[in-house]
DNA sequence: GATTCTGCC
DNA sequence: CTCTGGCAGAATC
């Protein structure tokens, strides 16, 4: 129980296993470690603590929602189960039309960077195990401490219990940054535009380079690596090469350290790698999603996930999972700013005042820094329980000051009192750049629509007007057959959130670049999105009146299909630009011929279906608060955006084993 | 808009 | 004794 558990060490030829890691958490380095040992050793010295019982709190949570999912998952029906494994499907071979093998990615990941630097400035290091950071935390440590199952996010004083010999190096960003700058000047030959990552990884298109010398990708990495050892003195790092930057992560993992690994251009080779690929491998995914999915549906690779993709109600960030956390420092803006300390947990309001103030003035000086001014602000509390509480304020004016911060921040803090923290942190967020609703607005990105348009963003036009918009949101149809609300599936927005900042990223790019090269890349951005529909499940409303409305609501669109020959079938179905599937959403282009027949089959059953039992039973039970809820998301739709999951409702990821950048 | 959760390094 | 800090996005309310 509690802290991390261990995986099964399960034996196979793929190559990812041979680093595959024992903790959640895991690190490469970790093979000869005695798991028991250091799993019961963790276990002992956290054991009654409070982070432990806090721990155990989080697990119980957790555990309710497996089992909430499950009942879900046991409540969907036949109708509900052959729907989804028709948009799973389609949306699969959209991707798979979609996908791009035309460039080269290749991830940087320095070795134990931290540490690597720490032994680099002080050689007597080398060779023994040493980690960086405090008896509180630790931040890396070197392959020589991993040994004993000491690694990152480990306290210090558990990790000293494993390894009485291991030196401590308190963490010093300058020299990070320093040897940091050394690399980057490395990448940047290759990739002028490489997106950095953290201090320690980066994300370089080597296509042209590998073009323009003919040199294979392959070689490309090694002399990379080698410019990186020679030009920082000595620093090791481990080189992942894929179609795509998410591919290109996890391939930088598998010969890690000071290794390289090639995944080839070739969609076979790609298929293979992804099918058994654990899904904890894939950014974004991480302990708690991961947990879920295998506890719910028995997923535990990335084949796993294709299979079950109609089973797939509850999932993850598309972003997070798609596009693997590749932030853009020069790029992407900041949406919020913040800063925490912790310190021995405290009731002293006086000291917890002084802290305020003086996280207020650093606050302060970073907004400074970058110019920015904010109006929403946020108190984080972490009690001597830690227990975390945020309460925010969203001010009238734009602040920055540390006096107007600090004003803001004790009234917050003040109704709070009494209480024990051991942690306080403040955060600013809506920056006066930002246009109201900016991320939410679909129309925002008409940078990127410039940009792309003119290229070879075919598909996305149809998305460009708010029109399309507003459709999809009164496209709620009623697909559960017995009238209860079974499985919600969001699927997203092609241009929903985080998604136009990633264009909008890839945009950026392109100016930088003013060269042509890159619009290849926005133009796959934004075709990984518009392969999203928008799909509702809800329970009350009859088939009929749904149809009815639809019928008014969508007269200015196309009406007919002349592909369909029944005529109680074009009753039925109608396809929006003839594009999109009026009743629930789902894209089919039009020369899918075959696919929208059997698409508008289904409906047509769905309906025959839905008559017969409101008459067998008349009384369809509907819950009151089903229905409110029908009728305050109905609401929501009309002035917003689709919203759709009230519980774990979201589409899955599997779209962006595919998705290129 | 407020709050909490999840994830990443 | 002693379990980080800073950010982002999504979900939920």
């Amino acid at each position: 129980m509690a802290m991390e558990r261990s995986d099964d060490v399960t034996v196979s030829p793929h190559p990812w296993q041979s680093y595959n890691t024992v903790y959640t958490t895991a690190k490469a380095g970790m093979e000869g470690v005695d798991k028991e040992k250091v799993q019961r050793i963790v276990y002992e010295m956290s054991k009654g603590s409070k982070y432990f019982q806090n721990e155990e709190r989080k697990e119980t949570f957790i555990r309710h929602k497996v089992d909430n999912m499950r009942l879900q998952f046991a409540k969907l029906t036949q109708a509900d189960l052959f729907h989804y494994q028709k948009v799973a499907d389609r949306r699969i071979l959209e991707l798979e039309a979609s996908r791009d093998l035309s460039r080269i990615w290749l991830h940087v990941d320095m070795d134990a960077f931290y540490a690597a630097v720490e032994t680099l400035s002080n050689p007597t290091l080398k060779g023994r195990p040493m980690a960086v950071g405090s008896m509180s935390m630790i931040s890396t440590a070197n392959y020589e401490a991993r040994k004993f199952g000491v690694r990152s996010a480990m306290p210090g004083f558990i990790a000293r219990k494993l390894c009485p010999e291991l030196i401590f190096v308190p963490t010093d960003f300058k020299k990070y940054t320093y040897y940091s700058d050394l690399t980057r000047k490395v990448f940047q030959r290759y990739d002028p535009n490489f997106i950095a990552g953290s201090l320690d990884e980066a994300y370089l298109d080597i296509t042209e380079v590998c073009r323009e010398r003919n040199v294979k990708s392959e070689e490309i990495a090694q002399e990379l690596r080698d410019s990186v050892y020679e030009e920082t003195g000595g620093l090791t790092c481990s080189a992942g090469v894929a179609p795509n930057r998410l591919l290109a992560k996890v391939c930088s993992d598998i010969n890690k350290p000071n290794g390289q690994y090639v995944l080839p251009n070739d969609r076979l080779a790609v298929m293979t790698f992804i099918s058994s690929l654990p899904i904890r491998k894939i950014g974004g995914i991480g302990k708690v999603t991961e947990h879920i999915l295998k506890e719910v549906f028995g997923i535990n690779t990335c084949e796993q996930m294709l299979d079950k993709g109609s089973y797939l109600c509850a999932l993850f960030s598309p972003s997070t999972a798609g596009l693997g956390k590749t932030d853009s420092p020069q790029v992407r803006f900041r949406k919020s700013i913040s800063n925490e300390r912790t310190f021995s947990a405290t009731e002293d309001e006086v000291l917890m005042h002084k802290k305020l103030a003086e996280l207020a003035e650093m606050l302060s000086a970073d907004m400074q820094k970058e110019g920015l001014h904010g109006r929403t602000l946020t108190l984080k509390l972490k009690t001597a329980s830690f227990e975390v509480r945020n309460r925010a304020m969203t001010l009238q004016n734009y602040i920055s000051s540390s006096e107007d911060i600090l004003k803001h921040a004790s009234k917050l803090l003040k109704a709070e009192l009494p209480v024990s923290v051991r942690l306080i942190g403040l955060r600013v967020s809506q920056f006066n750049g930002e246009k109201s609703g900016a991320t939410a607005d679909p129309t925002q990105k008409t940078i990127t629509n410039f940009i792309t348009s003119g290229e070879a963003n075919r598909n996305n036009s149809s998305f460009s007007d708010v029109t399309d918009h507003e459709f999809v949101s009164d496209t709620e149809t009623d697909l559960s057959i017995d009238g209860q609300r079974t499985c919600q599936l969001d699927c997203r927005d092609p241009f929903d959130g985080n998604h136009s900042l990633d264009v909008n990223y890839q945009s950026c790019t392109l100016w930088k670049n003013d060269g042509a090269e890159k619009v290849q890349t926005s133009d796959n951005d934004a075709e990984s999105y518009y392969h999203h529909g928008c799909t509702e499940v809800l329970g009350s409303t009859s088939f009929q009146g749904q149809f009815e409305g639809k019928n008014v609501n969508s007269g200015s669109n196309f009406l007919e299909n002349d592909r369909l020959d029944s005529s109680c079938q074009e009753a039925v179905m109608l396809w929006l630009n003839d594009y999109k599937c009026s009743l629930c959403g789902i894209e089919l282009p039009p020369s899918f011929v075959e696919e929208r027949l059997e698409h508008s089959d289904f409906h047509f059953a769905e309906k025959l279906q839905k008559e017969e039992s409101s008459i067998h039973q008349a009384p369809v039970l509907i819950s009151s608060q089903s229905r409110d809820q029908k009728l305050r998301n109905n609401r929501q739709s009309k002035s917003k955006k689709p919203k759709l999951s009230q519980k774990e409702g979201s589409y899955t990821p599997i779209d962006y084993f595919f998705v290129k950048e």
